[in-house]
DNA sequence: GCACTAGTTTGACTTAAGTCAAGGACAGAC
DNA sequence: GTCTGTCCTTGACTTAAGTCAAACTAGTGC
């Protein structure tokens, strides 16, 4: 695998100059994941964090009866697990794979000495850890604010606007980690599409695809300004 | 106001020398707050961050109906607003004094070219965001898969914690904005603490003190192995 | 000390969403 | 194509916690 190419193709590290994708990749370890195969627990020591060349991975919490609530889902070029690198302690979260996947890890010691080194690259992740507090807050927002249905309107639509606005949405996890995500269960969230899909907000064309019939009443709905019918 | 004393004071700067406290007691500029003034809010693009001298603010979002959400509580020393110093955009959330306060506010462009010169700031910079990403984590969970009287038991044992596990804790904000930070409303949070207090768990000294009967059976409800009695 | 305002408590009632159970649909392996 | 296991849906029922209103208490200013 072409350590560096990857590296260099990540959000986070593409603007770097060709000799610190070339450090990074120095560093930079392979590993190889099953679906459903832990990555780290909240038990275990930061001992770096990863990036996700291929595949998709969760970053999430279990409660004392075993209900999940999913933090973030990490795709492809993303990274994970950084807040125990600059940190003293465990990982804050437990990780697993969604699906086969391939992640490159960095030794959090090797990885300091370089950002310590190099402020470009102490900057980006200084907007790293910065875009991620970005969506925590937003989740606090939606968790106490928002009631269900305006949890998943806000969700279709930015996964709507990842995709330049496109009327169609196809999910890129299962519906019961998208409960887990909006802090749901699935039978909840089963109900809330079918009250979506009862009153035209929404239809399904495939098992995981989602039309949006009108973005103006799921934006309403995801601002509170509209409510779904009973049924 | 000796800028430069009250920089090497916080926890945030506090491990930097003599040297670079100057640097920053060059750039930082003194504000002072009245209780309720706001001091930020989502609209306004970042220009800088604060750190508290004396008082308390509160950083929190607002639904359309006027709730709110308190995100942090910030106390004296500590520092808020960073995140947008280092993504570029607005503020993530409102930020009001709880009390008369007076700030430091360090310009945005003038902080980041001191990050950029000094790596042992840049590392300062990045253990605090981190800080704060652990926290917003423990938020998302508790919001999620606790109950309200496990929030509020988290909440004592927090305090209590942070005073060498005293049996008296003294609320440092309201109960309205105590409900506020668990993501309840004040007329729940009454109820509850009024059950803490008929189960033996809680007792009140005065409107604002709370001993702790028992940290364990106080601890057994923060991780759901204990329920309140109905009233 | 008094009046006023803000904060808190209490009661009655409602509702969003969870629990539990079972059936249906889908995906993967053989 | 069939079988098995997993995921999803649906129904019946329960509950935590919210809404609304009013009374009570605490704090502040004069």
């Amino acid at each position: 695998m072409d350590k560096k190419k990857h590296i260099a193709e990540t959000a986070l590290f593409s603007g770097l100059n060709d000799q610190q994708h070339e450090e990074l990749a120095k560093i930079a370890i392979e590993k190889k994941c099953r679906k459903k195969q832990m990555i780290f627990t909240n038990d275990d020591e930061g001992l770096g964090f990863y990036i996700v060349i291929s595949g998709q991975v969760r970053i999430f919490r279990i409660s004392p009866d075993g209900k999940e609530q999913i933090i973030h889902v990490i795709g492809e070029g993303e990274p994970f697990g950084e807040v125990a690198v600059f940190s003293n302690g465990n990982y804050p979260a437990y990780a697993d794979a969604l699906r086969d996947s391939i992640l490159l890890f960095f030794p959090r010691d090797r990885f300091i000495e370089l950002v310590k080194m190099d402020s470009s690259l102490s900057m980006k992740m200084l907007a790293d850890l910065s875009g991620r507090l970005r969506e925590l807050v937003s989740k606090v927002e939606e968790l106490s604010l928002k009631d269900v249905p305006a949890r998943l309107a806000t969700y279709l639509l930015l996964q709507s606007e990842q995709n330049d606005n496109s009327d169609i949405v196809h999910l890129e996890i299962s519906k019961s980690q998208l409960a887990n995500l909006l802090g749901t269960i699935p039978e909840t969230l089963s109900r809330i599409m079918r009250r979506m899909v009862s009153d035209d907000i929404i239809a399904f064309t495939k098992a995981r695809s989602i039309r949006i019939l009108s973005h103006e009443r799921l934006n309403d709905l995801a601002f509170g300004e509209l409510r779904l019918s009973r049924m």
